[in-house]
DNA sequence: CTTTTCAGTGTACGCACGTTCACTCAACAT
DNA sequence: ATGTTGAGTGAACGTGCGTACACTGAAAAG
């Protein structure tokens, strides 16, 4: 017994600060809450495998309060997606703009770095991109070709690479962002043995540098 | 009403021919027509959103019987990723016997060929990797693994990279066998459009061309 | 000080689910 | 011939689900 029977005051975690909130800012607290406790449940299983009374269980509220903020679970799953990403996208921007002494080695440490620190976002993209449902995808993909085409458009700015098409660009873009997905999945599944994910980083390192070498190399057309 | 209250004999479709059949071979067959059937609505749904009842539903089978030939609907998930599985080993061993005249373009065309022949093993493959159960998830990273290792010993007889580490060769491989899932899933993803399917092919080409550069400029260690 | 709004409550419903159990009856072993 | 085996049947169960509905009471609006 947690909340002894907490009578009329709605009961969702009161805030930090006891002060009074405005009804926008509760309302928002509670959606927030929601996405939590979702995200919390995902690491377990698949959006698909998630019912609404274990989230709104989880949450702390009813279940019919449920659809004050969401008409759906596919709803709250879109919502979930857009959280994520921006998680990715702020990621990719922060290491965008660090000086890049060995740019695959910093790379890949800073993907690490955040990949352990949002690892229940990364969890969600990754198990959602092609297994949930239609919308759920469709908001993954069209975040995902968004972040292609800001790297491409990066990538563009390098010296070697000022003459490539843009189709070109793009292309390698992708490659690299499907790379870098696939490194995502390989620290999930890592272990917990500190040896395992040594040889991830280094086989990650690897790979990019094979691409990059690859680009080096290549003839635009 | 399909099936006129069709009395004694168990009510799996009748064997193409009308001779009788030893009580293996019929077991074998509604088993199969278990895995068909979950695949067929594995279209439109994850494992995780499907339920034995339909699956025995589409099998046209009573929902108990379901038990005589998997304990769980995971069980069956393991079963339909080995026979995934199958299907994609098959496919590269048929690919890798073909005369190479442009082997990556080759390499495509198969794989274009292939996916849409096999369309829901891939997509089953494709959303259950990540998304999938436990055991599931295990099932088709073993596999891959094993097919990284089959790429890599292939890798390794190439002239230029006899001298290559198997280290080096497995990274590679693994590069590849990436590319290649994410070639799949673009594939998976194309509309009816004639005009989309070339421009994923195209990318899978020069990406695919990429590495290749990349590997033929590595120095292994 | 009233009235309105609306996030959260509690009950209650019908439904599909997984699983149990006792059964039938053809194939197989003896 | 006779007995055993086991794939498939059909009825029944408890459970958790999504959602409808009428409600409450504090915040916001008047």
């Amino acid at each position: 017994m947690v909340t002894t029977a907490g009578p009329r005051r709605p009961s969702t975690l009161a805030p930090v600060t006891g002060a009074v909130e405005s009804r926008q800012e509760r309302k928002r607290r509670t959606r927030q809450s929601l996405l939590d406790a979702a995200l919390r449940l995902l690491a377990d299983s698949s959006l698909a495998g998630l019912s609404l009374r274990e989230v709104t269980r989880e949450a702390g509220i009813v279940p019919t309060a449920f659809y004050r903020h969401f008409a759906s679970m596919d709803e709250l799953g879109v919502a979930l997606a857009e959280e994520s990403m921006r998680t990715l996208r702020t990621m990719l921007r922060d290491a965008r703009q660090k000086p890049a002494d060995d740019a695959i080695k910093g790379s890949v440490a800073t993907l690490v770095a955040q990949v352990r620190k949002h690892e229940p976002h990364f969890r969600f993209l990754v198990r959602e991109r092609y297994g949930g449902a239609a919308e759920v995808r469709r908001a993954i993909a069209a975040e995902l070709r968004l972040l292609g085409s800001e790297l491409a458009t990066d990538l563009g700015r390098f010296p070697g690479m000022a003459t490539w098409s843009s189709d070109d660009l793009r292309m390698a873009a992708d490659l690299m962002v499907g790379a870098m997905l696939s490194i995502v999945m390989a620290l999930l599944d890592v272990g917990d043995h500190p040896d395992d994910l040594a040889q991830v980083i280094g086989v990650a390192e690897r790979q990019l540098r094979m691409i990059a070498l690859g680009m080096a190399h290549w003839h635009p057309r």
